[in-house]
RNA sequence: GUUCUGGUACCUCAGUAGGAUAGAGGGCCCGCCUCCUAAGCGGGAUGCCGCCGGUUCAAUUCCGGCCCAGAACGCCA
């Protein structure tokens, strides 16, 4: 179904081509100037030079020619007029944003359709059927830390976001669960006689602690104790030869491990199709060197081994990628390649998504060229790095914790909790046979994604919980507390969802000059631009557009709650039509929250 | 050193296929509950859009240079 903008500009390019106007200026634009209008055509300072006369010319011709169209037989423009010195302002008719609103809401997908057949996308993503996003980036046998937050968060709402345009999307965890600090924690757990019986805190608690003892140096640069760093690289290399009793103490690291992500993803509402890590390519890794060293792509370099991934076309410097050490141990790059094979084989992908810091670029774009030269993947295949910005502290510096350290995500949760139960035994509400501790933590998940949403996934953001916490501005409490109170009208008109219909089927025949409302109109075509928000925001990566879209809503609903009495209202068919209002923002905005994986209380 | 990213209100950030008076939120000041959740709504003040040049009728937006901040740059992941 196509969406109502483009209805109007088609109407208008079949205008303009059959008067020698190139169609490419029937492209209405929101007006910058709301007040005074709802969209403008900015085309006649092009025209006026294009075709040698005055732009108020062209502007009054081109008001002339189009003032009249109308779509599914009712008129659209209310007022059409040229506006010194070059615009053309227009004001869109209700009667026909409402037809079109009636003809959106009945259809059970709100005007969506499988975006590869959809003669709205842009060319670039039409021919994308599958995406697999690559999000998680955890590491076995250590807690999840801030640092894990953003590409979590994002990464999740991409794919879901990619399945609301019928898009097929898979996510895959690609853990870090092999090489050394696997030999380090498995050594560490032996020394302590845990090997059999350690759970998932030990884990958490032996990790660093082998780290450190395994880096500790004397004042004269020796180790102080040489012996574990030596016997942790011998545990790692047993490990890769599946050697007992490394195997089984590792198989019983990874099945708590997973166990407890899963609990932690779980919190946030992301969850993962695969928990694929870099131990799934181990036996991948050895064969694909051998072949492209065999096959001269990688070549000897110092000892190492590197695959020259630059291009004569290239502006800056590209580094070679390495594939193996001068010590013929894999790196971060083999294993990264490793994964491209394995995926090739074992799905069907068109577009390969890494959500992933965005220090890794030059990294990623190395992986990423060399898989193509490489020929583990078409040469077309498609290839992007959500190169993620880093969550910061209000010093504009990596988020860490009142110590200095790094921050665990249950800690953040959990802050937040805390934060939000307090909030909610200051409101004074009655929150009689309310789950409080759920509550909180609906609303703890809602501040800490839509406070990262919210921000432009490539910059850094400074996360401020108090801010995030506060209900005024684009928030997440905000955001909930706005479908909440329209829940709660729901109860007190006794709506439900299966009559959601009723209402919106009024639409068609509603008597407009009952209603004389800048703010409801203004609120019906904010909700007419839904299918193109999520085209956007498919097409930039980009979640931010979608928060910053409910956001709008949600404060133009805001004010149409305050200004005018939905329950109270005396005539049936205004309050009708205020109802149906109610459930388009509804609904809207649920969808929207569902991408985002936040969950509403139905009460706060 | 090379390359990348950013510099817009006191703070956090949008925006611009070049265009009419540059936008939000927070914070600050002032109003609004006999009425559906006031954790809400309305109003107000606040800007050499980093600096200098160029292109243009028109530049915060495009081009060039510079300054500042952050980041990446072969044997860590």
């Amino acid at each position: 179904m196509k969406q109502f903008i483009n209805v109007i500009n088609d109407e208008i390019a079949k205008v303009f081509s059959s008067n020698d106007i190139d169609t490419k200026y029937a492209d209405l634009k929101k007006s910058d100037k709301s007040q005074s209008c709802d969209y403008q055509l900015n085309c006649c300072f092009a025209l006026a030079k294009e075709k040698k006369i005055s732009p108020a010319e062209v502007g009054g011709q081109i008001v002339s020619l189009i003032k009249d169209i109308s779509c599914d037989g009712a008129r659209v423009f209310e007022t059409c007029e040229f506006c010194m010195p070059g615009f053309i302002n227009i004001n869109i008719n209700t009667n026909a944003i409402n037809i079109y609103l009636n003809k959106m809401f009945s259809d059970k997908n709100l005007g969506l359709e499988v975006i590869y057949n959809d003669n709205e996308s842009s060319q670039n993503i039409k021919n994308i059927k599958s995406v697999l996003y690559d999000y998680g980036g955890a590491n076995i046998a250590k807690p999840l830390h801030v640092g894990h937050l953003r590409v979590a968060v994002i990464g999740e709402a991409l794919k879901r976001l990619s399945r609301k345009l019928g898009i097929n999307a898979v996510g895959d965890i690609h853990m870090g669960d092999y090489g050394l600090p696997m030999g380090l924690v498995i050594e560490q757990l032996r020394d302590e006689g845990i090997e059999n019986t350690f759970t998932i805190d030990d884990l958490q608690r032996v990790y660093p602690l082998a780290s450190k003892r395994s880096k500790d140096i004397k004042p004269d640069g020796s180790l102080v104790d040489p012996d574990f760093d030596k016997r942790a690289h011998d545990a790692t290399k047993a490990l890769q030869n599946d050697e007992e009793p490394y195997k089984t103490i590792w198989d019983r690291i990874v099945e708590l491990s997973i166990a407890d992500l899963k609990e932690r993803y779980g919190e946030l509402n992301v969850e993962f199709d695969y928990y694929y890590g870099e131990s799934t390519v181990k036996d991948i890794m050895g064969p694909m060197c051998k072949d492209l060293i065999e096959n001269k792509i990688a070549k000897e370099s110092d000892g190492a081994y590197i695959i020259d991934v630059s291009s004569p076309d290239d502006k800056k410097e590209m580094p070679p990628c390495m594939l193996l050490k001068a010590d013929g141990a894999y790196l971060y790059s083999t294993s990264d390649l490793g994964t491209i094979c394995f995926r090739e084989k074992n799905f069907k992908i068109d577009e390969y998504v890494y959500v992933v810091d965005y220090r890794q670029s030059l990294h990623l774009e190395q992986v990423f060229r060399a898989a193509k030269i490489a020929g583990l993947c078409k040469e077309n295949k498609k290839f992007h790095h959500v190169a993620v910005g880093t969550m910061n502290g209000a010093d504009g510096k990596p988020f860490k914790s009142r110590d200095g350290g790094v921050l665990r995500l249950e800690t953040l949760i959990s802050d937040a909790r805390d934060k939000a139960l307090e909030q909610l035994k200051n409101s004074g509400r009655d929150m009689e046979g309310i789950d409080l501790n759920d509550l909180a933590h609906k609303i703890a998940i809602a501040t800490i994604k839509y406070g990262d949403l919210s921000n432009s996934p490539t910059r850094d953001y400074v996360f401020n919980l108090d801010t995030f916490s506060q209900f005024q501005g684009n928030t997440g409490p905000y955001i909930l507390y706005t479908v909440v109170r329209i829940k709660s009208l729901f109860r007190k008109l006794g709506v439900t969802e299966e009559r959601f219909i009723s209402f919106i089927d009024n639409l068609k025949t509603f008597d407009t000059s009952l209603v004389n409302n800048k703010l409801l109109k203004d609120i019906s075509l904010h909700i007419l631009r839904y299918k193109n928000t999520l085209y956007t925001s498919y097409e930039q990566y980009d979640p931010s557009v979608l928060c910053r879209y409910i956001y709008e809503l949600s404060d133009m609903f805001s004010s149409f709650y305050n200004d005018c009495s939905i329950v109270g209202e005396q005539n049936p068919s205004v309050k009708d039509y205020y109802t149906s209002i109610c459930i388009m923002v509804y609904k809207i905005i649920i969808e929207i929250l569902e991408v985002l994986s936040i969950d509403v209380p139905d009460k706060m």
